[in-house]
DNA sequence: ACACATACTATTTGCCATACAGTATGCAAA
DNA sequence: TTTGCATACTGTATGGCAAATAGTATGTGT
């Protein structure tokens, strides 16, 4: 293994537990796998569907958000929403988050 | 798994990634294990011995701190410090660390 | 004796990335 | 008009890696 592959490993382990906050947060309001996606890459946060709807359809077995096919153009879809408790979950780990935030930026220093 | 299980387990994963780099930058000066350990918690960031020492492991075979055995107050110690590459490394992945975290509080908001 | 300092390892568990594998729709060119 | 291509859309299998957990072990000062 190169130096640059080490470096990339790296950076992947860097955005690995920020995935789920984001996709809590962006369930906030309901989206179907595709649109999820095209909205945080839209944000910036580039996320292959091989990671996505593994993600999703973890986060819903652990009751944080649900899920439901609907049509709309003409098209079947999955639709997604944060549920109650994924609603409180993401409350909490954003305070979790910026606290991360506050003490990995001091080290950094 | 309870809700708080999952909760828990979310929250560490949120710490995954930046534990690598919160090692490298305190590595800027020199530790041995323990002091680092004490070091990084004193700013906050709590980490397992079973965590750290096979990540400074990992870090050096990937080459980016050097260790070496040296005596110290009657005491043999293994010290750390970043390597070049570890230097670089660094600072690349503190880029990056700014973007996920730009990134992330945009979709937070 | 006891607490602290110091170092290390094996096992378990879980996840992300990668690659693979589809269906369906619309549209353009042949 | 049908072939073909793009893109919308949804998934599964697996492999490798890493953190947490739970240990072992020795030394030192009080």
């Amino acid at each position: 293994m190169t130096e640059i592959e080490h470096y990339q490993k790296l950076k992947l382990e860097l955005r690995r537990g920020v995935l789920i906050l984001a996709v809590l947060a962006e369930l906030r309001e309901e989206h179907y796998g595709y649109s999820l996606r095209k909205n945080l890459l839209a944000k910036g946060l580039e996320i292959d569907e091989g990671t996505l709807y593994p993600l999703v359809r973890r986060l819903e077995k652990q009751g944080l958000l649900t899920s439901e096919w609907r049509e709309e153009s003409n098209r079947k879809k999955r639709f997604y929403k944060v549920s109650e408790i994924g609603q409180l979950t993401l409350e909490k780990l954003t305070q979790d988050w910026h606290q991360v935030e506050e003490t990995l930026n001091r080290i950094l220093n």
